[in-house]
DNA sequence: ATGCATGAGCT
DNA sequence: GCTCATGCATA
């Protein structure tokens, strides 16, 4: 069949998606690490050293959180927590998604062609096969939602057409420009006020963060799919990495455009449908060892393989389940959250 | 709204 | 095995 690729959506390489922290290691993560540990190099050593004693130490410290601090414990790590995905230029809405040419996103002067592609020239080539529709049709009305119907891996085609696999640096293209351009477009507190307006015409046109997720797809952007609710809310509330807001918002603010023509033009009959079969389970770590694993990542964001069996055994938990705590706890830290620093 | 999970691409 | 974008499931 046709092989999809599902994830990694419109991100370019990893040491490409933030410029500022290049080099091999130096990410985000890195930085913090920094403030956690004397050196890198001697993570590895230290902890190695005292294991035991650094276990201990996590447990203690859970434990008296339990005691004295109940669920305000000091290591609440959420998404509030940081914010360091300030990129200076963002080159990175260059490698963006859309990798699309008068598309949604690069030039700072080129936003009114975004726009107007929107009720024509954009989703007219943009649709050989297909008639202009996305919100325009009759029947098309914005909140189609045709999902549910898919397997895990079925949707957000978002991705592959967004420079992934490219082995060329995605960059400025039909232009040559240079990496720092969309300076207007991936300025934080334009995207924080896109995010919010965004929240506020949805919910005018009475659309729901899910509605707006598969609708979408309808939009026949290439690259385009549908997304989830969960990542409309992220958008909205400005939970996404920076560089995933950057490459949601052009698509988002096509979704917006169209949606608003169609609602001014007739009256968008919310469609929706309910359905439902499969069941994946989700593992629930309960409060003490979920405070257990804050104190651990307090001390090591990033424990080896041994150290999370450790834990994971200590905790009595799957190995697994506490490897994908670690690296969601990360990403959380990671997680842009403007309203945090501005 | 958010926690835990998946999977692609990269190292 | 990590990061990252994203999703299902659920509080």
């Amino acid at each position: 069949m046709m092989a999809m690729n599902p994830k990694q959506p419109f991100s370019m390489h990893p040491a490409l998606q933030e410029p500022k922290y290049s080099s091999l290691h130096s990410g985000p993560e890195a930085a913090m690490r920094r403030v956690c540990l004397p050196a890198p190099q001697l993570q590895g050593n230290i902890f190695g050293s005292f294991d035991e004693s650094l276990l201990a130490r996590a447990e203690a410290l859970a434990a008296v959180d339990i005691v004295s601090h109940g669920k305000s414990h000091p290591f609440k790590l959420d998404a509030t927590y940081h914010t360091m995905s300030s990129v200076p230029c963002t080159s990175t809405s260059a490698t963006v998604p859309i990798s699309h040419p008068s598309a949604l996103t690069s030039h700072p002067h080129h936003h009114a062609a975004v726009h107007q592609g929107l009720d024509g020239d954009l989703l007219d080539h943009l649709s050989p096969t297909l008639t202009v529709s996305g919100m325009g049709g009759p029947d098309h009305s914005v909140m189609s939602a045709q999902l549910h119907s898919h397997h895990l891996g079925a949707m957000g085609h978002l991705h592959q057409a967004m420079g992934m696999s490219h082995p060329h640096p995605v960059s400025a293209h039909h232009n040559g420009m240079p990496p720092c351009i969309n300076d207007v477009e991936s300025d934080p507190r334009e995207l924080e006020a896109f995010a919010e307006r965004f929240k506020q015409r949805r919910i005018k046109l009475g659309v729901t963060q899910a509605d707006v997720g598969s609708a979408l797809a309808n939009l026949k952007i290439p690259g385009v799919g549908s997304l989830s609710q969960s990542t409309i809310c992220r958008f909205e509330s400005l939970t996404l990495s920076h560089n995933n807001m950057i490459a949601l918002k052009p698509v988002l603010q096509a979704w917006l455009e169209e949606a608003e023509a169609a609602y001014r033009e007739k009256n968008t009959k919310p469609e929706l449908f309910n359905g439902s079969e499969r069941k994946r389970k989700r593992t629930s770590i309960a409060a003490p060892e979920k405070r257990s694993l804050e104190a651990y990542f307090a001390i090591q964001p990033r424990p080896s393989s041994e150290k999370i069996a450790a834990i994971a055994e200590k905790l009595d938990l799957k190995k697994n389940v506490v490897r994908v705590w670690f690296c969601n706890q990360r990403q959380k830290q990671k997680r842009m959250k403007y309203s945090a620093v501005h």
